[in-house]
RNA sequence: GCUCCUAUCGUCUAGUGGCCUAGGACAUCAGGUUUUCAUCCUGGAAACCCGGGUUCGAUUCCCGGUGGGAGCGCCA
């Protein structure tokens, strides 16, 4: 049976990366009729927050990444506690007695010596009763995992084989207490109780994993297999960071992209399937997925790329869904009719930019009456407009569709004069020089709003 | 500093020894589509990090260098 899982720790939002790894993880489960696991890694009293795991449950049931099993690591502390004791008992583990002060300067001597910065093993051979007995009384300790000194390989599913030497490690603390373990160790007792059967994570944890397999050696139990996914990336190649853009998905989700655009989007960031296909339903995502074809390096994180892929959700999105999703990101008193719909379409990144595209219909700016003049030049422009107002006039009340007004009106105007017609029409309207096209103005506005912004255009030529 | 990972257009990538005069997408540039912006269409520019091997033949395999990244906590 094919377990995975996703152990966020919650400690901030939920990132975007974080929804990378949570994706193909699902994928993989999904893919091979397995269970995906939810595994919140609180063993941090200081750092959690509640907000924070509501976070990131809320934005995985959007995402739909819904976890089949869900866990907490706060709730499971006699299972840490009884392994701790068991290593202990087998004198697989010992208790440390040492400062932080001495091991600070311990660690200076050897980072002089341009070594790497390991654990000496001064506690590593007090007698057992006696360190019993130090601990009753109450003596500050921690508990150390005797690491043997040798080769530690593992296969990698992405990386092939990865090896590193245990030698450079020393004995690794793997609690802070009895009632207190700490990540690697948590987390190698949670995999194997959670009978996980390959640990899909980021690379940054590559290095924990020969840590976490001297865990397992000492608990006699096998390992499940590796995969580990090259991280997101910064335009200048670091680690994804806050320093360059949002990095909760939240922030994304409140700018109007779509959660299917984004998890589309991000799928496509360090995996890619054969072929040039670009947008993915869900179900292809789960047919396509093979996590061989995971890339080994980073990937920056293009937000033009995003773009482009919510631009084909939002094009593709039923025009009733989209309206909805607009009235999200705009005010209350905004009555919007289709022909506006319909008109910002085309110009919205995300959702969110749908505030900016159709204030023109809201609200018209001041601007200057040389504005009307198209290239800069007043040809005409009043009476044109006049004759433009009085065509706009005839059209039925019950006819003000796109279609009628475009027709209608592209009578009126001469083949060798759009410029001189149609930028003046375009500039009343909206009173910018950038604005949708003027029959979507028109349609959008209505008969009464497009005459009475016509006339004020009409005043300023008066003046 | 030490350990590990990594390397195809600006970006995401296809490519698994000859099909590559290296393909696609985003971005970019030019032109076109009933004025502007956007969409859309057409076209262009744009990459195999370097040096050694292996081989009849390397973008593809091996080694070294260089570049980039991550990790080095009584955080996760």
């Amino acid at each position: 049976m094919i377990r995975v899982r996703m152990a966020p720790s919650p400690t901030g939002y939920f990132h975007i990366g974080s929804v990378r790894t949570t994706l193909y993880n699902w994928l993989f489960a999904k893919k091979n009729k397995g269970v995906f696991v939810l595994r919140i890694e609180d063993t941090d009293k200081e750092r959690n927050r509640k907000e924070f795991e509501e976070d990131i449950l809320k934005n995985l049931d959007i995402l739909d990444l819904k976890p089949d099993e869900m866990y907490r690591q706060s709730e499971r502390t006699d299972f840490y506690t009884n392994h701790l004791k068991k290593l202990i008992e087998e004198d697989k583990a010992y208790y440390c007695f040492c400062t932080k002060e001495e091991l600070e300067k311990e660690r200076k001597v050897m980072e002089e010596k341009g070594m790497a910065p390991k654990y000496g093993g001064k506690c590593a051979s007090i007698d057992k009763k006696e360190a019993e007995k130090r601990v009753e009384s109450g003596e500050a300790y921690v508990i150390r995992l005797r690491v043997p000194e040798g080769k530690i390989a593992f296969k990698d599913m992405i990386r092939g084989e990865v090896e590193f030497d245990a030698g450079l490690m020393g004995d690794v603390i793997i609690a802070r207490n009895l009632e207190e373990p700490l990540y690697n160790f948590s987390v190698v007792i949670d995999d194997i109780l959670m009978k996980i059967s390959h640990v899909i994570r980021g690379e940054e944890h590559l290095p924990n994993t020969p840590k976490q397999l001297v865990i397992y050696n000492a608990l006699n139990a096998n390992p499940p297999l590796f995969a580990h996914l090259p991280l997101l990336l910064n335009k200048d190649r670091s680690k994804m960071s806050k320093r360059y853009g949002d990095v909760a998905v939240k922030d994304y989700l409140e700018r109007g992209y779509l959660p299917e655009a984004l998890i589309n989007f991000v799928a496509l960031l360090g995996w890619h399937p054969q072929g040039n296909q670009e947008i993915f339903s869900r179900e292809e995502l789960i047919n396509e997925f093979d996590i061989e074809r995971v890339q080994k390096a980073g990937a920056v994180f293009d937000i033009e790329k995003l773009n482009w892929i919510n631009r084909q959700y939002i094009v593709n999105l039923p025009e009733q869904a989209l309206t909805e999703k607009i009235k999200e990101h705009i005010p209350e008193e905004w009555k919007i009719n289709p022909a506006m719909v319909r008109a910002i379409k085309p110009r919205l990144d995300k959702i969110g930019d749908a505030k900016e595209l159709l204030v023109v219909y809201f609200e018209l700016p001041e601007y200057e009456k040389e504005l009307l003049f198209w290239k800069g030049e007043d040809r005409n422009t009043k009476s044109i407009l006049e004759k433009l107002a009085a065509g706009i006039n005839d059209i039925e009340d019950g006819k003000f569709d796109l279609e009628n007004v475009t027709e209608k009106i592209t009578a009126l105007v001469p083949d060798d004069k759009k410029g001189d017609y149609l930028w003046p029409l375009r500039v009343s309207l909206s009173g910018s020089k950038t604005s949708p096209t003027p029959f979507e103005l028109l349609a959008g506005l209505g008969k009464e709003e497009s005459l009475r912004r016509i006339r004020i255009a009409i005043g300023k030529l008066n003046e």
